[in-house]
Formats: C-alpha cells, sequence, structure tokens
DNA sequence: AACTTATAGTTAACATCGTTAACACTCGGG
DNA sequence: CCCGAGTGTTAACGATGTTAACTATAAGTT
C-alpha cells in the first residue's frame, strides 16, 4: 500500500526524482510529441504536464515559461538537424554536385518531418529575426557553405560568391518547403510529376537552377 | 444631453449603425491595425473590439469567431494582391522578362508590408494546405503565369512547362522572403550586397536562376 | 400611427490558458 | 539528527475566446 511510485502519484509534494533529468527528459518529451501531433497552437502546459506526468506548476521548476520550453525543443531538433545533414553528405564524393542535392534532400526531409516545429521559428514574432550564428548549428549554413565552395573549387559550379550561392541554395530549398505547407497545387501542376511533395518539386526544378532559364543562344 | 451618438455609447442595447456596414468596416479595420502593429499572437477580440468602439461580444454578430475574422481580413489583403500584381506589370511590355521582376519585386513588397498577415497563411495549422484555387485571385498565381507563358512565347525564356515554370518563379522569391522573416544574415553575406532586404538578396541571386549555375563550358 | 420583428448592441458569466503563491515531501550533507 | 535545497503539489489570479440573456433601435406591416 505504501508503494513509493503510488506516493508518487498520489501526495503532495514530491521528492527529486529517481533519476536526475528524467523530469525534465519527460516534458521535453511530451512537448515534442504534442507539436508533431496537434501543433503549435494547441499546444498547452497543462497537456504537457499530463503528457510528462506531473502537474502544470512543475514544469516551472524547470523551464522559467512557454516561450523557453518551445525554445528548448526547436533548438533540440536544430542540433539535430545539422548531425542529419552531416550524415547525408558523409557518403557522397567532396564537391560533388551530389551533395548538394543531398542536402536540399535532408532539408526537406527534417522540414516536413518536424513540420509544426519549422512553422515556429517563422511564427514567433515577438524577436525580430535570430542572427545566423544564434541558431544552433548555425542552421546546417556552415555544412552548405562548405560544400558549396568544395563544388566551385571542383569547377561543379561557377565561381561566385560563395556565401551569396549558399543563401541561394538555401531560400531555393526553403521556399519549396514554405509555399507547400500553405498552398495545395494539386489541380495546377502538370500530373506527370507525381506526388507534389516538396522533394519532387525539388527534382523537377532541379534543371531550372543547373541551366538557367534563358532562351538557349 | 440627450445626444444620439452619446446615448450609443453609453446605454446598453444599441440599434443596427447610421450606416449599414459600418460597424463591419470598423472591426476589419481594428483587425487590420492590430495584426500590423502588434502581430497575430497579440491580436485578442477585447482589443478589436476596443478599436472598433463596441464590447466584444459584438463582434460576433459579424464574424462567427476569431478564426473567420481574421480569414476574412486575411483574404482582403489577398485580393488587394493581385491588383498590385496587374499595376505592377501595367507598364511594362508584355513577355518582357522585365514584367517577372516586377512581379517579384511586387511579391516582396506586399509580404513585408503585410508581414503579420503573411505569416498567417503558413502559421494556421488546423487546415491542412488550401487548394490554389480555394484563394482569392488565386494568390495572384494566374498573373505569374500568364506572364511566364508570354515571356516562353516570346523568346525570353526556354521551352517550359508553364506551370511548373510558375511554381519555381514562386517558391524562389516566397523562399527569400520567408528565410528573412526568420533569420538575420548581416555577419555572413558580403557586405557589397547592401542592406540585406529580400529586394537586394533577390536582386544578387538574378543571374543564378538566368544562367544557371553549371560551371560555363 | 401603432404593433411587431429582425438587427445589433449590451452586461454577466464560463471554460481554458499561462503563470504565481503557498505549501509539502524527500533526499544529501553538516 | 536536522536542515536546506530540490521538486513536486493544490489553489488561485488575470487574460482570453466565446455564449447566454437581455435590450434598444430601425424598418416593415397593418
Amino acid at each position: 500500500m505504501n508503494n513509493k511510485t503510488a506516493a508518487r502519484k498520489s501526495l503532495p509534494g514530491h521528492s527529486r526524482p529517481p533519476i536526475a533529468g528524467t523530469t525534465i527528459h519527460a516534458i521535453v518529451e511530451a512537448t515534442r510529441t504534442l507539436l508533431a501531433t496537434q501543433g503549435y497552437e494547441a499546444l498547452s502546459m497543462r497537456e504537457v504536464a499530463a503528457g510528462a506526468g506531473i502537474t502544470p506548476p512543475a514544469i516551472y521548476r524547470h523551464f522559467p515559461n512557454k516561450d523557453a520550453l518551445i525554445d528548448f525543443v526547436v533548438n533540440d531538433t536544430l542540433r539535430e538537424f545539422e548531425l542529419h545533414l552531416l550524415r547525408a553528405i558523409a557518403p557522397l564524393p567532396v564537391g560533388s554536385y551530389e551533395r548538394l542535392l543531398a542536402l536540399g534532400s535532408a532539408y526537406i526531409r527534417v522540414a516536413t518531418e518536424h513540420e509544426a516545429q519549422f512553422k515556429i521559428l517563422f511564427t514567433r514574432i515577438r524577436n525580430r529575426p535570430r542572427k545566423l550564428a544564434d541558431f544552433p548549428g548555425q542552421w546546417g549554413y556552415q555544412v552548405l557553405r562548405q560544400c558549396v565552395v568544395e563544388a566551385i573549387d571542383a569547377g561543379i559550379l561557377r565561381e561566385m560568391d560563395p556565401d551569396l550561392a549558399s543563401f541561394f541554395f538555401w531560400s531555393r530549398v526553403h521556399g519549396i518547403v514554405m509555399l507547400l505547407l500553405a498552398c495545395d497545387f494539386s489541380d495546377t501542376l502538370p500530373p506527370e510529376i507525381g506526388d507534389l511533395t516538396a522533394e519532387n518539386l525539388f527534382a523537377a526544378t532541379r534543371d531550372f537552377v543547373v541551366s538557367g532559364l534563358k532562351a538557349g543562344p
């Protein structure tokens, strides 16, 4: 009857959890799950608490407020994101065009898998745009830039400013993902593209970027 | 003392307003203003009501709920948006490259001026992506497509599927705008670009799209 | 001109949300 | 053995979107 865990569930006022960091982990995990299943607008501290097996005010022992909790979760995903990018290019030859394609695909994959967290980056208005350097792992920018530099050096890409080119690549993939999150093109685009996934549209417009759009000479 | 407008402000239970549609207009205008000044997350029905000179429940005589009110305002902006596009290309020659550039600039201008409303299109999670046809004025798509077709016919752009090309143009501009809303590149991109506005970055990366990125033959 | 009714306001209240205050249990270290 | 830090609890506050119940006016009907 006086089972410890039962006491931990039912009595007011608890001890520290058996393993340090357990509760924080549960809170973060519950937040992640709720973001993925119900989205940002539906995320409430009470649901997070329920998911973590505690009461709402207990969250505030670990995070100063809701924003900080969400920031933590999103930053965590951004850190993983850089690892995804690195893993995507690892097996491919340095300086290759394939590396750039792989980065685009990895970006699309993570963005669509973590749609809610991805949207949060653009939703939070209170803070003017964050400096790129303030994003964990610089949001993968250095990985992209490195691949661009190597591709230019290898003669795969023409000579150009690597930062400007990196921005260009990034904004291109980003635009496809964001546009598809808002708008359904299924009755608009030609059926031979197949499913209108970001991945497919990235592939279908690839040659536009490689060869350019101006009419040939 | 028994002034009518004074009575209208102080007594419980009012008549219809002197001119039909006046209150709706006041509500919409208050919403628009608050969105622009304080953003989406800070928008409350009570503030809207105060801005419109009524009490909160009165809003519900004209809009079923907050979402519908915001939808109305955003859709209104989208309708104006198409007019902006048409006005931007009107003075330029049919089939010209300049028309495509003007569309990009107009998109950027409206998106940055109505940042909050623009974000809303991507934030509202509850509704899966809306069909393009459901956006007022198809979000300007037909205007863009028309210009793309004319540019292809004029031999300015190479032969390609006009819908795919339109999607490509759109996603490109859209990506620049959205990326800059989230991230500040000021310590990253080369200073010769000038202010890191979407407009400037659109211009700076223009040649990448026109001529392509592959190393020249 | 008087009565009726739809319209468009009001006040009061509800549930839910993020958050804080006050309190309580438990563990580790003096 | 106590005691303070850590971590949980319950109760409550103010703000939010929204509804219920009521009311005054304007327009339409007889």
